[in-house]
DNA sequence: ACTATATATGAGTTATTATTCATATGAAAA
DNA sequence: TTTTCATATGAATAATAACTCATATATAGT
């Protein structure tokens, strides 16, 4: 792990580690989708959806695309398809009962 | 994407979203260590990694052994490799001066 | 220009998470 | 068996991040 990967490292696990952008992203992993059609499909105000597509567009997790009045976001699949199959091979190697872990010990997972 | 995803996802993200924990992971990504001896290379005290290396315990990113009073940790390269290679991937191709974007709207990533 | 629509931003509040300090537990040595 | 060393835990505080509401900006149509 070089140098300076851990302050790379906190700014994208801070960026990410949020319920409403997760919610966003996974949508968005199945096709472009403008703010109020994000908001509408997740049940959130449009204000909350913009400030959370703000930082996900600045660490490049989407791209924007402005039609007219509409701003079209897309996801990054590329940065965002292999971390997301890393999860789930972690999840499913030892988070593999969905909440309790391989070690009886910890249940939190 | 799978559903619950998301939720296993933002534990994820959560857990590893803080830079003691991080900077912790880099070093036992090199070689196993004590609770002491993180303490001591991260100048941090005792107690808050203790208190930081619970929730990687408790999902797997790490694995602990007892030697007597001294409880060695392991990281899971398994898990771990691939996430800071991703990153690190995205980091080269998307914030390349590191810390700013390849977008020049974007100056924070 | 004026109105409607779509999105972004700012500031205040609330909620969440991290840190610290004191103390508890647990294992080995004397 | 009590002392020491190593780690864990709890509770209070501090720091950070999220959410909400009001409002600003920007684009297009009339």
């Amino acid at each position: 792990m070089k140098k300076g990967l851990t302050e790379i490292c906190y700014r994208f696990f801070t960026n990410l580690a949020n319920p409403t952008r997760l919610a966003a992203l996974e949508h968005l992993m199945q096709n472009p989708l403008s703010v109020n059609e994000l908001a509408a499909v997740l049940g959130q105000e449009q204000s909350m959806i913009s400030h959370n597509l703000k930082p996900l567009l600045e660490c490049n997790f989407i791209t924007i695309q402005k039609k007219g009045k509409k701003h079209i976001y897309t996801a990054n699949q590329e940065t965002l398809t292999p971390i997301f199959e890393s999860i789930q091979n972690h999840a499913q190697k030892f988070c593999p009962t969905g909440g309790k872990c391989v070690r009886e010990e910890n249940l939190t997972c």
